[in-house]
DNA sequence: CGGGAATCAAGAGCAGTGCTCTCGCTTGCG
DNA sequence: CGCAAGCGAGAGCACTGCTCTTGATTCCCG
């Protein structure tokens, strides 16, 4: 991953670095992103605040750090549960890298504000951010891959109005996939992290007691609306639109 | 709407509070939450500092304030929106709403940030904000309502495992809609969000162009996804699901 | 191997913040 | 009318991010 460190000195600049870097993240597990203090992790590491500029040229260069911490952290955590799901079907393996994503949001709640919640002040995240935060979508994105090849993939409606757009979509980020499912897929993936948000905001405090159960089935018609077919029960999220009573 | 003030002195409160939270509303669409200063408004206003703290005791006041207003006007331009097509059918107006609350969240990201962003250091959403919040939610289920009286209302399915949830949902929230629709629509109001937040908070930016139209063909889905029929196109949402050609 | 250059920690200091307290002035109610 | 409550202003406290200077340490290269 990193080059061998030149001497003594690359080498404790690094582990300075990644001590800063974990009293931050401490400090922003316990208080927040708003609450991040240099001064703080400086005192906490028993050096001068001005120490701290010789690491990271201002606070916010400390916060982008962690945000990309943070994306890998996320990314990681889906990959792994992917890879622990790799024996199951596309659809299985949809809604068990959605519940890993949410179990990562839950427990690291301002992390996850980090990187899904409000950008911080004036903050514009660096190019840097780009392909981390993108781990998470190629996880799904190998699923449906997979699904596509298989016998598991429908493909979803598409209006007239947004070929060009999905077609364009399609053609940046999976020339593999029907430009259909990429559309679909690109709701789907903010829809997840809407549902997921809405948990870790507490928006759903006083709304939805049973959450578990809650996201699960929100994540299975979440597969169904990219086109993955369930297995068990090939159409179990098209019941025929029965009228209801008032 | 509020009393009328007992005196000259009352009168003057509510202006001067007024006059505080506009300077602040500015600052807050200028520079966002975390850089609202009450100095600065103070400043701006001419008068010392610490006289802003005879009209709200915290910067977090000032704040519960602010978000109070963002949930008025998020909830009055929704409310405008659907109201503007009364005469419409259901699922139109579904879609004209959910673009009114898009429409507003890019009008002003920094208040929809503080509303739907992540919460503010320690501070938790008081109480007073439980009621506010769920006016949006009101005018979706009003539509829904409607639908249900009227022949545009299908049953989204619902697995044996959430059904109590859904009972409990429904009960709490309108016992006059089927527990089935209770439980889609809770997580198309967040799945909703997730749109409108990826697209507001930048998560969009080199992924979706065609913004537009693709928010509007998601939220036709979600109306689908709740059970609400399209007019034209009875069953547009739900072409058969033919396999992809790998 | 030794000297010049880069790197580093530390301290003082600046401008700004939220918030408290005290002081007088004004207002309005009993 | 009088007195208590409301109000604005100022000083002050404990912070913050960040800069600049000073002196010490370490590295690299001739």
């Amino acid at each position: 991953m990193s080059n061998t460190p030149r001497g003594a000195r690359a080498r404790a600049r690094i582990e300075v670095t990644g001590a800063i870097k974990d009293v931050a993240r401490a400090q922003l597990a316990a208080e927040g992103a708003a609450k991040l203090s240099l001064r703080a992790v400086a005192r906490e590491l028993g050096m001068a605040s001005s120490a701290i500029y010789r690491y990271f040229p201002s606070r916010d260069d400390l916060l982008t750090a962690l945000i990309i911490d943070a994306y890998n952290a996320l990314g990681e955590a889906a990959e792994a549960a992917h890879d622990a799901a790799a024996d199951a079907g596309p659809t299985r393996r949809w809604t068990v890298v959605c519940e890993a994503v949410r179990a990562w949001a839950l427990a690291h709640p301002h992390e996850y504000a980090l990187i899904y919640g409000s950008p911080v002040p004036g903050y514009t995240a660096p190019v840097d951010t780009v392909p981390v935060a993108a781990r998470v979508a190629h996880v799904f994105m190998s699923i449906l891959r997979d699904a596509h090849r298989g016998p598991g993939l429908a493909k979803p409606p598409l209006p007239a109005e947004l070929r060009t757009e999905a077609h364009r979509m399609a053609a940046d980020f999976a020339p593999d996939l029907p430009p259909e499912t990429v559309a679909a897929f690109t709701a789907a993936w903010a829809e997840l992290f809407g549902l997921v948000g809405f948990e870790v905001f507490g928006q759903f405090n006083r709304v939805v007691d049973d959450r578990e159960t809650f996201f699960r089935h929100a994540a299975e018609r979440l597969a169904h609306a990219v086109g993955l077919v369930f297995p068990s029960l090939p159409s179990a999220g098209e019941a025929p639109l029965t009228r209801t009573e008032p």
